[in-house]
DNA sequence: CTTCTATTTCCTGCTT
DNA sequence: TAAGCAGGAAATAGAA
């Protein structure tokens, strides 16, 4: 089962970084912590990297202590990061990607000021170099060593935003974008399937019909022609039509997922679930609100605009030809049960988030405050 | 291999 | 009448 609600239990690793309000505990007794074992066999020990070594001992000031409290923190979960785009980062992600990349730096604990990073991942994607060195400074740390970390910090998140940028290319639409006032008309499925996107490069669509004869020892009893047949009495938007009644007699087709739309060449970690997908594609302003806007973003609401646009998408992520909004709404309505997802019965096409739904937590919802600054910049020059 | 979750497909009945 | 909604039933893929 899915408990969305789970990353809300545990608290702010930002929290945890700021100093204690009591005596800091002493470094000897985190060693005797680590020695018995009670979290680093979890997490890791900081101190075994041999580039502490290197380092003098400071002095335990207000800066932070972050390791100290990394480590203790059962809830922490170092790699989360690893596994998402940045902006789904959320702030304990960005500060274990800090210090991650301190670590792979061989930099201490305390040349960065972690505590001015409790920011998620779009915050920090529309960091500029000179945002990030004003986080870095500290009084405690030297400028010029400050702006030579920012400097290096902000390589490595523009080598990571790259890399997604260059691995989201892979899906475009072959047919043309039908959201073609976006620029660039690429289909950033990535986006809306984040916990796939890393694996992409050994990953391409499947071609149904070369997938039809490459698994013809499964497909032996399947009598039931796929999407990609000519004998399939569906359309691609899974309507019915005229004697087609009569076909669906014949060439009906059974429930459940069609034998072979699963990816057998390789090994995917789990897609995003419907919610999941419905919370990117409104953080997405390439979707939103063109095709699926907020209605009421503090309640978590939102309206379908184009609800076959939402459902072919979903589809076309899936590799299912045959999806429609009919489809794509029952698996919605299954969401129901755990309050992931809340019916709202007076409005059509709208849903809601509930209490155990995704983090759909965003400071411009539909993308307003973009939308405004782009038309001051059309009156500015059209006025 | 079994069990469980998250769909996918089809369907009936109801509401707007 | 069409579109959307609610939810049962059966089936599958993939993960545990």
């Amino acid at each position: 089962m899915i408990d969305y609600a789970r990353p809300y239990e545990t608290p702010n690793m930002c929290d945890l970084y700021y100093p204690p309000a009591s005596p800091a505990p002493a470094r000897l007794d985190d060693f005797q912590v680590f020695k018995k074992g009670t979290a680093s066999h979890i997490y890791g020990n900081y101190y075994s990297n041999p580039t502490y070594d290197t380092y003098g001992e400071p002095e335990l000031d207000n800066t932070v202590n972050i390791y100290h409290n990394l480590v203790s923190c059962r809830e922490y979960h170092r790699d989360d990061w690893k596994y998402k785009i940045v902006i789904d980062w959320n702030e304990n992600d960005t500060v274990s990607w800090l210090v991650d990349a301190a670590q792979c730096m061989g930099l201490s604990e305390y040349d960065i000021p972690f505590q001015n990073f409790n920011i998620n991942g779009i915050e920090l994607r529309n960091m500029k170099r000179e945002d990030i060195l004003q986080r870095m400074a500290h009084p405690n740390i030297d400028p010029s060593t400050s702006r030579r970390i920012a400097d290096s910090i902000f390589e490595k998140l523009h080598s990571r935003l790259n890399e997604e940028l260059r691995q989201s290319s892979i899906f475009r639409y072959a047919e043309g974008d039908p959201y073609a006032h976006h620029e660039p008309t690429v289909l950033d499925l990535d986006s809306l399937d984040h916990k796939n996107r890393l694996y992409h490069s050994d990953y391409t669509p499947n071609d149904a019909t070369l997938l039809h004869h490459a698994d013809s020892s499964d497909d032996t009893e399947d009598v039931f022609p796929s999407a990609s047949s000519p004998d399939c009495s569906y359309g691609s938007d899974g309507s019915k039509s005229g004697d087609e009644d009569d076909k669906r007699k014949i060439f009906k087709r059974p429930p459940g997922r069609p034998k072979g739309s699963g990816r057998k060449t390789f090994k995917r970690p789990r897609s995003v679930s419907v919610p999941e997908f419905l919370r990117n594609l409104l953080l997405d302003s390439q979707y939103c609100p063109s095709i699926i806007k907020w209605e009421d973003h503090t309640q978590g609401k939102f309206r379908f605009v184009k609800p076959d646009e939402v459902a072919k998408l979903w589809g076309k992520m899936k590799q299912n030809d045959n999806m429609t909004f009919e489809k794509f709404s029952r698996a919605m309505r299954y969401h129901y049960r755990q309050s992931v997802l809340v019916s709202v019965p007076t409005a059509r096409l709208v849903y809601q988030f509930g209490h155990k739904g995704p983090d759909f937590k965003t400071d411009n919802p539909n993308f307003i405050k973009v939308k405004t600054e782009l038309m001051d910049i059309k009156e500015m020059a059209y006025p």
